[in-house]
DNA sequence: GCCAACGTTGGC
DNA sequence: GCCAACGTTGGC
């Protein structure tokens, strides 16, 4: 199973946000870059992702698990935009602070480090073990 | 709130 | 098909 990391900002749709929908998870839309868009198209129903805060926050907060897969933007009339649906699966015990990855020099490669500006992104199995460990959390 | 980095758009 | 102009994202 492919893992992942999805960015939102609280103020907008925080993880709290997703926790509220419950069972009936979320439509992961808004997402207008291709490069994330293809991530989406790769992801697999059981899949998990990381949940970030950006912008405030600046944390992983979270885990979701992916409950559809890449589907038509229900919010935009274009057929370009696709998204997934995800549902929240467990909180961090501790959050894990973008400054501890960006220390960590198991994890300078990460995209999140690298590319701050894609939303949607792929994590390494290794990164996302390290993570969970850091955060107090099972993988 | 600022602004650097990045992606997209559109005139040529 | 180039690239300037513009819009957006997200760390600071």
């Amino acid at each position: 199973m492919a893992k992942w990391l999805f960015k939102s900002e609280p103020d907008v749709f925080g993880w709290d946000d997703l926790v509220a929908k419950g069972n009936a998870g979320e439509e992961w839309d808004g997402v207008r870059n291709y490069q994330a868009r293809n991530f989406m198209r790769d992801m697999a129903v059981g899949d998990e992702g990381f949940f970030y805060h950006s912008r405030s926050g600046l944390e992983i907060v979270g885990i979701l698990v992916i409950k559809n897969a890449a589907h038509p933007d229900s919010t935009i009339d274009d057929a370009r935009w696709e998204c997934v649906d995800v549902q929240a699966v467990r909180p961090f015990a501790k959050p894990v602070p973008l400054d501890a990855i960006k220390t960590n020099p198991d994890l300078t490669d990460m995209i999140l480090v690298k590319n701050s500006r894609l939303s949607v992104q792929p994590v390494k199995d290794t990164e996302w073990d390290l993570i969970c460990r850091m955060g107090h959390t099972k993988p």
